[in-house]
RNA sequence: GCCGGGUUCGUCUAGUGGCUAGGACGCCAGGUUCUCAUCCUGGUAACACGGGUUCGAUUCCCGUACCCGGUACCA
């Protein structure tokens, strides 16, 4: 059975990036009817940002990606137990990447080692001033049969060999190279020569990324390794470790990573990247989704609408580009603004209520109808709802259309007036009826009636069209405005 | 520096040993409209460069340039 996962470090929010980092390899199990896992690797206690885990495991069930398997939620966090599983935590299995390190140990394809991070540091420079590769020298190698027998352990958080404080190393082989396929970039090859001797335990007895990935991945059975380009040059000495270990090899596929507008990796330097900053602001899961995925993945189509269930029937791996992509928000917005438009009335009251909630059900309801068309995303409502609420003061030049005069536009509000004044049906279609009458009664253009009358009930020269706001604001209210817009024509 | 990866319109991308190199976003113009948005029509703009291989290369190979990633007791 096919079995993927996401990994992030709990080191920052959930970012674009690490929503595609999530959202590829779901799509993938999922249509495998396979698994999907999420595991947090919390192996740098240094780097822990407090809030990190519980905003990606809410953004990620906000958005619809769930996992199928894990432990049962910890109650010290700070999330409702919405879905059925947790996360795994790295930091909560220790003993079993201690427990494997000890046997790399024992077979001799792992070594203590001794140095001083000082002693690294200076070694680094030297090799660097040099202009040689940056490597470990393999110092402590020459330790190797000395210690061979030598179990470690871990007092106090410190990893003592013999009383000594030490690292783990995995030791590489001396030449030869390492090829793997990449479902996504084809063969990739290293030299065993232009790989370190990656530490794999640190000195607080926790493992690096590089030692417990491997084991997690192979002790939860993950089948398709799909994570980030920035790993690509690492996958080497994992699979060392594989081998090491007589694991079977998972399969790997890098994905290219999404870039900020001047091309430099994606960042939160640049604008907002966090995917909850987008929710926020009323952008739609799906939309989200659908932009999301089509960055990097495209169908040999031109299709580019998809709903997360046709994600999961239409993507392909093998279709994955090589290059970064930006994210450029332009066609984020188009995208939301489709689903917006396509949204049941229903469902996008209940989602914009969140931005505005003084505002009764029933008039929301219909401003939505009325500004739906216009928003890119849901909190700009507030704004667009505005003179719906309270007509804001406007320079009564504004009414007067630009082919027409003052006279024209007084005349043609008391002729409107009228005729609402009798108007039985509150209807958009009736009072645009009512609006036409008026203009071929008194030989009029339609510019002389509709506009006057729109910003008499807007305030605004850009607004929906006058028959739409008035069937919001209702008859009191569109009378009152109109007539106050006439007495601003008197003055 | 060293190692690895990448390079089609501004952006996301389709595609092929021979095509007017296609679509979407954006932008521009036109239509619809009192105005705006929606909607419709049209336009805009790209194969990084240099060598090969070939009758023919955007496509295959090799270089160069540029960009990105890695080069940690970070992930």
């Amino acid at each position: 059975m096919i079995k993927t996962r996401f990994a992030p470090s709990p080191t920052g929010y959930l970012h674009i990036g690490g929503l595609r980092g999530a959202l590829y390899p779901y799509l993938f199990a999922k249509q495998h009817k396979g698994k999907f896992v999420l595991r947090l690797e919390d192996t740098d206690q240094s780097r822990y940002v407090k809030g990190a885990v519980e905003n990606i495991i809410q953004t990620l069930q906000k958005i619809g990606l769930e996992w199928d398997e894990g432990p049962y939620l910890d109650k010290t966090l700070n999330i409702k137990q919405k879905g059925r599983f947790g996360p795994y935590f790295q930091s909560q299995r220790l003993p079993i990447y201690q427990q494997y390190a000890q046997k790399l140990i024992d077979s001799g394809q792992a070594y203590y080692c001794f140095c001083s991070t000082d002693r690294l540091e200076k070694l680094r420079q030297l090799q660097q001033g040099q202009n040689q590769p940056s490597k470990y020298d393999g110092c402590c190698r020459r330790l190797t049969e000395k210690y061979k027998s030598a179990k470690f352990k871990i007092q106090n958080s410190k990893l003592l060999v013999n009383d000594r404080p030490a690292v783990i190393r995995l030791k590489i082989p001396q030449s030869g190279e390492v090829r793997f396929n990449d479902l996504i970039r084809g063969e990739v090859k290293i030299q065993m020569e232009d790989i370190d001797d990656q530490v794999l335990i640190k000195s607080d007895g926790f493992p690096t990324y590089h030692l417990a990935v491997v084991i997690d991945d192979h002790l939860m059975g993950i089948t398709h390794v799909i994570r980030g380009e920035e790993w690509i040059s690492s996958t080497p000495k994992h699979i060392l470790l594989y081998q090491f270990l007589n694991w079977d090899l998972p399969k790997f596929a890098h994905l290219p990573l999404l870039l900020n507008k001047d091309r430099s990796k994606l960042s939160k330097r640049q604008g907002d990247v966090a995917a909850e900053d987008y929710l926020k602001k009323g952008y739609l899961p799906e939309a989200l989704l659908n932009y999301v995925a089509l960055l990097g993945w495209h169908p040999s189509d031109d299709r580019e609408l998809f709903r997360l269930k046709e994600l999961i029937k239409n993507f392909d791996l093998s279709r994955v580009q090589k290059a970064g992509a930006i994210f450029d928000s332009d066609k984020l917005n188009w995208f939301n603004c489709f689903y917006i438009k396509n949204k049941p009335d229903k469902e996008l009251l209940r989602l914009a209520k969140k931005f505005l909630p003084d505002v009764p059900d029933k008039l929301l309801d219909k401003i939505l109808k009325v500004e739906k068309s216009r928003l890119s995303y849901l909190a700009e409502i507030c704004d667009r709802a505005g003179y719906f609420l309270n007509l804001a003061d406007y320079e009564p030049e504004i009414l007067i259309f630009k082919k027409s005069d003052g006279g024209t536009a007084r005349l043609a509000l008391e002729k409107v007036m009228d005729r609402l004044n009798g108007l039985k049906k509150w209807q958009p279609e009736k009072i645009k009826q009512a609006l036409a009458a008026v203009v071929q009664e008194n030989r009029l253009t339609n510019g002389d009636v509709f506009w006057p009358v729109r910003v008499a009930l807007s305030g605004l020269k850009q607004s929906p069209p006058p028959e739409e706001i008035m069937a919001v604001l209702e008859k009191d209210e569109s009378l009152t405005r109109i007539q106050s817009a006439l007495d601003k024509l008197k003055k």
